[in-house]
DNA sequence: TGGGGTGATATTTTT
DNA sequence: TATCACCCCA
């Protein structure tokens, strides 16, 4: 504690009221969360079990647990609930899930799994339409974090989309609670609606909890934020961290108007600002600051930092989109012999994901070790999510959208037709597949030959059922999946025998991750479901620091990230500011964007842009962002804007490493 | 059931 | 232009 600065140390004290911290980037506040936490528990006599911190994410999460218990030597940190908005939603529902009417052993489906939910709706009750499921899931989550019904939606519709839209919600929270599942939005929108509708059940939460903590509270949208604000009550006893300059979600729900909000709601409240930084050199400070400025601001903050003026940030500009990635992989190669530093101090960040095509080749041309943040994360692999959906049918016998994901998988012979027959059967008769598929009457409507498929499948998954425990380990759920022969399902089913194997790898994992977690903690199997289906990228904290592999990822991906060298590529119009941003009129959050990618650079900062650009095909040209303007000209150093042909840039990007290279192998040095 | 042809679609995506 | 979901057919 005797290390935080006074404004620091201001935010972890106040404890009367109220508090929002406005965090500038690098400025120490996941710092503070953790040093209130442990001050509240050591000085204030808060129990652990009375706080409640809340991050965004799993990794930020699991970061300011192991913080906090290395501030309290472990001892005192029982039954702190740190998690994210989701876990907290999901511990609340599993308590008290009678009352919002959900069967125990309910299951989340993830967005993928809404998505198949909505087109089967749709499909069945809407005939062919040219609604986008996209939209309508959009649109339905939406509807979710404004806390506005199905109901209420239809009323306020202004068009026939609007209309449809809201109609299709309605049906689609119907289906939900019919399969007794929960979709990630009511993770955070049935607790609220809980608290609203139960004083009893609100007061004995507001009675339990005597600080809440909010990480990145830019980031809340609606929905979150009426859950702090009814789980605090009157006492209204929270500490709310975040960087207005840093909401970069605004198109997913977050609100930043959250901030001017507070003010209306708690006239009291303690602004408290953290502006000292002590992560970047000025020379980016600076130019970091010029930029946001042009941003409006509720409360106005300026940044600043006592390390050195480091290097003029660098612009490097080139012919071609192809020509922009060898410069940078050059430049980096260069940069890096001439430093004597590693692959993992180097970041390549973009506006959107297919900038990094051209970079990859280059890296890939020069055997560079790179790793790409993003693709497809572990818990959407086909066959992670076809064991899930094994172990949440076996666990909750009314997850129809389970049930439809595994009935034919492995092959059962078991076709569309025959799916839907049953299903037709199953709404007729009002239970769910899994039931439907064991009653006698099925025999109305089934062949011989596939009622007997469909009949040992079901059996199958209640024997299955009986017999796992609610404590299984990884061998029983192993031996359960070879009794389906899943395994040579999955080698027959792969492009090649690697792909086989690997997907055989993540298959282990996680039987060994629920082995794991059912040990760690007092959990069943279903709680341990429930939880893994917000759970992601296990491994990727360990894997970043430790392989020495430079970091390619999206602006959005690198927020609370840092790296002591990055490029910034694209910085052109119409790709940052993305060109669909311009008419949004989001230019706002185009440059928070931009401003979040600067302020991750601690010691070198290049921004990169090029002329020409193959876009659907088409050669087009390019401007220099907006955003380059925006910062004055004398922090900027350009390369290569004078008549300089890619070529030569390129030819002397490589007579200068040969050079290096040489003098490295001579062994000066 | 799997392959090939077709046509729509190209921003970001914490949970 | 590259990709991918989808549909139809053998």
């Amino acid at each position: 504690m005797s290390t935080l600065n006074p404004a620091q140390a201001a935010a972890v004290r106040y404890i009367d009221g109220p508090a929002l911290v406005i965090a500038g980037a690098g400025s120490g506040k996941t710092r503070v969360i953790t040093e209130k936490i442990a001050y509240l528990i050591t000085e204030c006599g808060i129990k652990p079990t009375q706080l409640i911190a809340v991050t965004f994410t799993n990794k930020a999460a699991q970061e300011m647990k192991s913080r906090v218990a290395s501030l309290l030597k472990g001892k005192q940190s029982r039954g702190l609930a740190i998690s994210t908005f989701h876990t907290l939603g999901l511990n609340l529902l599993r308590q008290e899930h009678t009352t919002v009417g959900l069967g125990k052993n309910f299951s989340i489906l993830d967005q993928e799994d809404a998505k198949g939910l909505l087109q089967q709706i749709m499909q069945r009750d809407y005939g062919d339409n040219t609604a986008v499921l996209e939209d309508i899931q959009r649109a339905i989550s939406y509807w979710k974090n404004e806390l506005l019904s199905p109901e209420k939606a239809q009323s306020q519709a202004k068009d026939e989309k609007e209309l449809l839209h809201a109609t299709v919600y309605s049906a689609y929270v119907r289906y939900l609670r019919a399969y007794n599942a929960v979709d990630f939005d009511d993770l955070i929108l049935l607790p609220v609606q809980l608290l609203q509708q139960h004083p009893v059940i609100l007061e004995k939460w507001q009675n339990k909890i005597r600080h809440v903590l909010v990480d990145e509270y830019q980031d809340t949208n609606y929905c979150q934020y009426t859950l702090i604000r009814l789980l605090t009550g009157v006492r209204a006893a929270f500490t709310l961290v975040g960087d207005d300059d840093q909401s970069i979600y605004a198109w997913r729900g977050a609100r930043a108007d959250n901030f001017s909000r507070l003010q209306a709601d708690y006239p009291i409240i303690k602004v408290i600002k953290l502006e000292q930084n002590y992560r970047s050199c000025q020379s980016i400070l600076r130019a970091a600051n010029q930029l946001i400025a042009n941003n409006p601001h509720v409360f106005e903050k300026k940044l600043w930092s006592d390390k050195n003026h480091g290097n003029k940030i660098r612009v490097l500009q080139t012919k071609t989109d192809i020509d922009e990635a060898k410069r940078v992989v050059l430049d980096l190669i260069n940069h890096r012999f001439r430093h004597q530093t590693t692959y993992n101090n180097y970041a390549i960040l973009f506006r959107s994901n297919h900038q990094s095509r051209p970079v990859e080749q280059a890296l890939r041309e020069h055997a560079i070790p790179y790793q790409l943040t993003g693709g497809t994360s572990f818990f959407s692999r086909s066959e992670i999510k076809d064991c899930m959906a094994y172990l949440r049918l076996i666990t909750n016998p009314e997850d129809d959208a389970a049930f439809l994901r595994i009935i034919n998988t492995p092959r059962r012979e078991i076709g569309p037709s025959t799916v839907e027959k049953l299903s037709d059967y199953a709404r007729s008769r009002g239970v769910n597949l899994l039931a439907a598929s064991n009653e006698l009457g099925l025999s109305q409507v089934l062949a011989d030959r596939a009622l007997k498929q469909v009949q040992g499948f079901s059996r199958w998954i209640y024997h299955t059922a009986a017999q796992l425990t609610e404590r299984p380990t990884a061998a029983d759920i192993k031996a359960m999946l070879e009794e389906l022969d899943y395994f040579t399902w999955l080698l027959d089913n792969s492009a090649n025998p690697k792909a086989a194997e690997r997907a055989n790898k993540h298959v282990e994992d996680l039987l060994a991750l629920i082995e794991k977690m059912l040990q760690d903690e007092e959990k069943t199997l279903s709680d341990v479901i429930a939880r893994l289906a917000l759970l992601d990228l296990i491994d990727r904290n360990s894997k970043e620091q430790e392989r020495d592999e430079v970091q390619l990822m999206t602006l959005h991906a690198a927020k609370g990230l840092e790296f002591e060298h990055v490029y910034l590529i694209g910085m052109e119009e119409e790709l940052l500011p993305h060109r669909n941003s311009v008419e949004a009129e989001t230019i706002e959050e185009e440059r928070r964007l931009t401003y979040v990618g600067m302020t991750r650079a601690k010691r070198s900062l290049t921004f990169t842009l090029s002329s020409m650009r193959k876009r659907y095909g088409e050669q087009q040209d390019c401007l220099p962002s907006r955003f380059l303007s925006e910062i004055a000209a004398e922090e900027l150093e350009w390369e290569g804007k004078s008549a300089v042909s890619m070529e030569e840039n390129v030819a002397k990007g490589e007579e200068h490493l040969a050079f290096l290279q040489k003098l490295l192998g001579v062994g000066s040095e």
